[in-house]
DNA sequence: CGTTAGCACTCGACAGTGATGAGTGCTAAC
DNA sequence: GTTAGCACTCATCACTGTCGAGTGCTAACG
């Protein structure tokens, strides 16, 4: 589609004008309010010609003009600028960047808290799906006579831990003590550091017990234990921020329409529909109100991107109206993913793969 | 204060009506929905007293009965009859039970959730105040030549983990192998355990020093995200759940009054402001509008309880309209209370005052 | 031939109007 | 003491006319 340079200033005009204010924009306005050097009665022959072409369209007869849904597609590929951070977003980053360097999950609940505070749009972002999870490290602490804590460390540096209560048909025999549990801890990892829960065959656990000796009781219940603990993290979380956020925009302003949008972004399935659109997408993504493959999202616009640590790869997406600020949007999230990359290498995981 | 029993069925009338329609009553449907076997005449001179008493009060001569504040005060103070848990909610309650027994800060998370699930309320808990969080345990695990993983457990079971970064210009010495690890836990162990981060006196640093002989440059580093995380131990953190729900009440329609509640359910400081209210009270609390010390809660109620653990008492609160459903949140805030009873007794620490 | 001024037309927003109905308070009768 | 009846109040709703923003069309202008 090729227009000629008023028409691309007009249409620049209407998008901005109708993004920054929500209202339909008149041929007298943008007149007035941007000197192109025209009348009005020119914009408005234009504007027609712009109608006809599908960029824009109006309400009822007399109402201003409103981009269509093909106008924001086209300002998106042809007219935005990439613009750069602003001095209090790059400071924001950067202390964000700071309080990061500690752990991979608090990294992604932070940057769906930077990405919805930076923005005023609802951020969700999921931690990255790893095929396979495999066992780092383990380690047995001991608690008290009826209880140790079990701590496991995976491939991607994630931490868990979880208290192993022992049965209590052999409590009798009571906790190991803290000697016998660090050798216990050795065998363990012996064993199956540096294998998926898969891997552990029914000849490694002969092995151990053996290796357990008077402890025998006590390998059931932490292996038990360890493969709820990889099968939750083969379960991948989601986190929003600032869904509070639509509330501020007046095509959500009917009840019905933001309960709607609450409820998706509360929901843990429709997220995972929302995010897993074109999930083999490079780079960031804008898609545009129909484009999306949710009814929900018909009328929302969604600006999305991957990134992959290590063996698994995550999402992070930007929701708003359709009339949303994508030059900011897309430079934030663009921002964000390189202050992901940084937290991530100096957490020593691969980097995160971002093209712009 | 005293009501004849006719006064008695009509202000109940009027309040359950009201809680239940958001609608101001009338005198004719009084008498039509509940047969209390007199006219709508004698309902309104009755009405008419109620009103002088301050119970109930109209929106404009010729509108309904609404109950003031008074009237839900006397309403919850004196009718309302506690209600054992339907079936439905017992079941919930008890299969959140059994997904619990793991560890105590999933639980304050869990609970959350189900309040607001079952009540159909915003819901709001606090992590339990502790006064002097204090080192249970402490193990040092190998992550690679640069960083280890510390975990700490703390006197309420409390855990937590983070990944200790070696300063780099110490890091030609590397960091210790597994075997010199276990054995720099023993020793953190022997020094600190059963201390708090105040106890830890330059003394004792020295020894620990010495001992550490040629991995004393792991010590400083590690003392310093003990400190860290203890401090952040003693920042209380506070959940909330269901906030979407306030959109289905008539009363925060108006879409400036659900901001603002919003902006107050999402704001860690009126949060706390919200749940310091009466700290002391002992069981379950209802603080109805203006009872309110918060300007910001001048048109909601809330019901609170404090639950106690160990050393340290938390807060688990519902916030509604005034017009809530006491009855119901009472009941269920009380099996709640009984709920992280039991799990908290599983996890073997002291039992949760719970006063109904 | 492109641009502009002028004019008729459309339509949403808003204020004013009257009818309707729910509800009250008062009074007189039971 | 209770009730029926009646006048009165007030929110709600549908309807109406006015106003203004905006368009499309046409004729005139450079």
């Amino acid at each position: 589609m090729f227009l000629n340079d008023r028409k691309f200033k007009i249409l620049q005009a209407i998008v901005t004008d109708y993004i920054e204010t929500a209202e339909p924009i008149g041929s007298r306005t943008i007149a007035k309010k941007y000197s192109l050097g025209i009348s009005s009665a020119t914009i408005r022959n234009e504007m027609s010609d712009l109608e006809d072409m599908g960029l824009i369209g109006q309400l009822h007869t007399s109402s201003g003009r409103v981009p269509s849904e093909k106008g924001y597609r086209f300002f998106v590929d042809s007219m935005m600028k990439s613009r750069a951070l602003s001095v209090e977003e790059a400071l924001f980053l950067q202390r964000m960047i700071i309080d990061n360097i500690g752990q991979a999950e608090y990294m992604i609940q932070e940057t769906a808290k930077a990405l919805s505070r930076l923005t005023k749009y609802p951020a969700i972002v999921s931690e990255p799906f790893l095929k396979k999870t495999t066992i780092k490290h383990i380690q047995l602490v001991p608690l008290d006579e009826k209880s140790l804590l079990l701590v496991l460390v995976t491939d991607t540096k994630t931490v868990k831990n979880q208290i192993v209560n022992l049965p209590s048909d052999t409590r009798s025999s009571g906790a190991p003590g803290y000697k016998a549990l660090t050798k216990l801890s050795a065998v363990l990892n012996n064993h199956i550091s540096g294998k998926s829960i898969r891997d552990i065959s029914r000849d490694i656990i002969d092995k151990m017990l053996a290796e357990f000796g008077e402890n025998a009781h006590v390998l059931m219940p932490v292996l038990g234990i360890i493969a709820d603990m990889i099968k939750a993290e083969d379960d991948v979380r989601v986190y929003t921020s600032g869904i509070k956020n639509i509330l501020a925009f007046p095509e959500f302003a009917e009840k019905s329409k933001a309960e709607a949008i609450f409820h998706a972004l509360e929901d843990r399935e429709s997220l995972f529909a929302i995010l897993d659109q074109s999930k083999a997408h490079e780079g960031i993504q804008v898609i545009i109100g129909a484009e999306n493959t949710l009814d929900l999202l018909k009328a929302c616009s969604l600006i999305k991107a991957n990134y992959t640590i290590d063996n698994g790869t995550g999402c992070i997406a930007l929701i708003g109206p359709m009339r949303m600020d994508y030059t900011q949007a897309v430079s934030v999230l663009s921002g964000i993913l390189q202050n992901m990359q940084q937290v991530i290498e100096a957490l020593g995981l691969q980097a995160v793969k971002a093209t712009t």
